[in-house]
DNA sequence: AATCATGTAACATTAGATGTATCATGAATG
DNA sequence: CATTCATGATACATCTAATGTTACATGATT
């Protein structure tokens, strides 16, 4: 499988909607995303489930901030798009007897356990806000820094 | 893309041939990770390429250790078998003018980053010879801790 | 009514691990 | 030396989940 890139995106897509007035359309974004609109509705669909954003049909329709940016963390939007898998290594599913083989990967998965609570930790503890506001400090230049 | 289960698979094969006499065949191999022998000659060859492991052709013939379990560390292990990717989230590969996503994406490299220092460095500190030892306390009972 | 935009379903594509079949090569055995 | 056993290597099939694409239905605006 590719690599999942939904996490990645839907962040896009979300500080850009938040410096954007009024929606943005589905071909809007695909163009943004270097995507099909199809794609895009089908991973906003799960932003908008949770309440993070809204879409509207029709003539000056399209997708909108639902919420302010701070109410949202990385991982909430990591679980609007589904919480997928975050390790490509892991173990065989089957039940097996075999002593050996419970240990190897006991070892295996409590390594895995710590490293992904650390993801989890770290995608919980940053909002969106934050994150738009690292991009106005580190990307708008001095103007946006003066008193 | 399935799971990558090499070294689960290749560990699970390591601390079995440290407790059996002679080489093992691909076959018997095989079924013990309920698998097929050319996967296994296949996952394997990085093993013997690292020299961790021997193979010999014909009557007799087989796989066995080339050196001690506490010289390979699961690190070892992981980077004989490729090294693969470890995590199955990310972002789109393509160069971008974009400086959101720029941003985006660096935090998400930064703490996806850290998870795999961690997972390196605790790959790192493990070697096949304390994992033998583990099998031995936690799981031969009573009688093989006796003075 | 026409247009615009989303909602949805169905199917194609892609990438990488894994599974399988086949034959070549070399070692041990009689 | 022929047979058997085992690895080495190649080619191709399968599986899985994300992603890409086509087509059409639904609802809102003009």
């Amino acid at each position: 499988m590719r690599r999942d890139s939904r996490l990645s995106r839907m962040l896009h897509v979300l500080l850009h909607m938040a410096r954007h007035d009024g929606p943005m359309t589905s071909d809007a974004i695909a163009t943004m995303l270097r995507t099909n609109p199809v794609v895009v509705r089908r991973t906003m669909a799960g932003l908008r489930d949770a309440g993070y954003v809204r879409s509207e049909k029709g003539h000056g329709g399209g997708w909108a901030l639902a919420c302010d940016l701070d109410a949202i963390s990385l991982l909430d939007v990591h679980r609007a798009v589904g919480g997928p898998q975050l390790f490509a290594i892991g173990n065989e599913a089957g039940p097996t007897h075999c002593l050996v083989e419970k240990l190897v990967n006991e070892a295996l998965e409590d390594a895995l356990r710590e490293a992904e609570a650390l993801l989890i930790a770290r995608f919980g503890a940053v909002s969106l806000g934050e994150l738009a506001r690292g991009f106005d400090a580190d990307y708008a230049g001095p103007l946006a820094s003066s008193p």
